[in-house]
DNA sequence: GGCAATTTAATTGTATACAATACTCTCGAA
DNA sequence: TTCGAGAGTATTGTATACAATTAAATTGCC
């Protein structure tokens, strides 16, 4: 005769970090408002401007997306003039996501427009270390709970 | 001659929480497969189990979300048997969410499921408690901001 | 060298999100 | 009382996400 503990909402990480994370969204939307960029094209810029050509293979593996995300998102980037998608001559399965000439122009400009909205928030970097630090640890274990369930999976398979 | 300071992926905090949002996703569609559900349809009927009849402008201001988002998700979840939808009588605009008896009799066999699964992340009270107090803070921040662009905008207008 | 297994992108189908708009319904003021 | 403003929901259009599948290219193994 044991009660069930009842899940309340507002107790629930999962839900602060969800609404959260659209809040985020939310606001680099509009501040990228002058770009037209969203969200997820904005840190698609911000990997290819550290570290372009990629593939969108290498792409997604930094993003954490994969390509039925991001075949999408580049196209509407490249259409947008942001980025070139190139089929590679040495293999020919990967597409290279090269930037433009005009994103390599911007991209001071968006560095300096992010740098002031970012600083509107009054967050101390002190803050924001901490609560990546967190994070890692939350991701860590949700990674390990997932990758459990999957070699679970997998033993089952092979009795 | 100022230089900019790049703007690195792995150094936004927006990102990280993007990336524990969508792992978070993840981890309850799979930990719910038995139910199937989706992330946010469980969350809506965390608040229904809460609180219901609501209707969906209540619910939406529970979970932050329009009438746009939860008009589709309302009806997949009162096709799949979980909710009905009915017009209120006393004011014709509205619609109340009531929950059906199978939802009812579901819900502990839901918080259980949830408990047990969410027993595996291995994270304390305490430190689910200090994340979510740093993520109020970070929230308020982006809301005081959004509202201090719709005030700006409020005023321009009356010039 | 030849072919099965693997890798890489693209596509398809489903489910969010959200801005903008449309459509009813309600309520209050002239 | 009636009409116009506002409220509540639905719809439309665009952009993610992601599982599952497809299609083409490459690699590995014999």
């Amino acid at each position: 005769m044991s009660k069930v503990s009842p899940v309340l909402l507002d107790e629930q990480l999962c839900f602060s970090i969800y609404s959260a994370s659209k809040k985020f969204n939310h606001f680099y939307q509009s501040a990228l408002a002058p770009f037209g960029l969203t969200y997820p094209q904005y840190i698609a810029l911000l990997v290819l401007w550290e570290d372009a050509p990629l593939t969108v293979h290498q792409l997604g593996d930094r993003l954490e997306l994969d390509s039925g995300t991001l075949t999408p998102l580049l196209k509407r980037l490249e259409k947008q003039g942001w980025v070139e998608r190139v089929r590679s001559r040495t293999d020919e399965r990967q597409v290279l996501i090269h930037l433009t000439d005009m994103a390599a122009a911007k991209r001071d400009e968006v560095y300096t427009r992010i740098g002031q909205c970012q600083s509107l928030l009054g967050m101390s970097d002190d803050e924001i270390n901490i609560m990546m630090t967190e994070l890692v640890t939350v991701k860590q274990q949700l990674d390990d709970v997932s990758n459990q369930r999957k070699i679970a999976k997998e033993v089952d398979k092979r009795i």
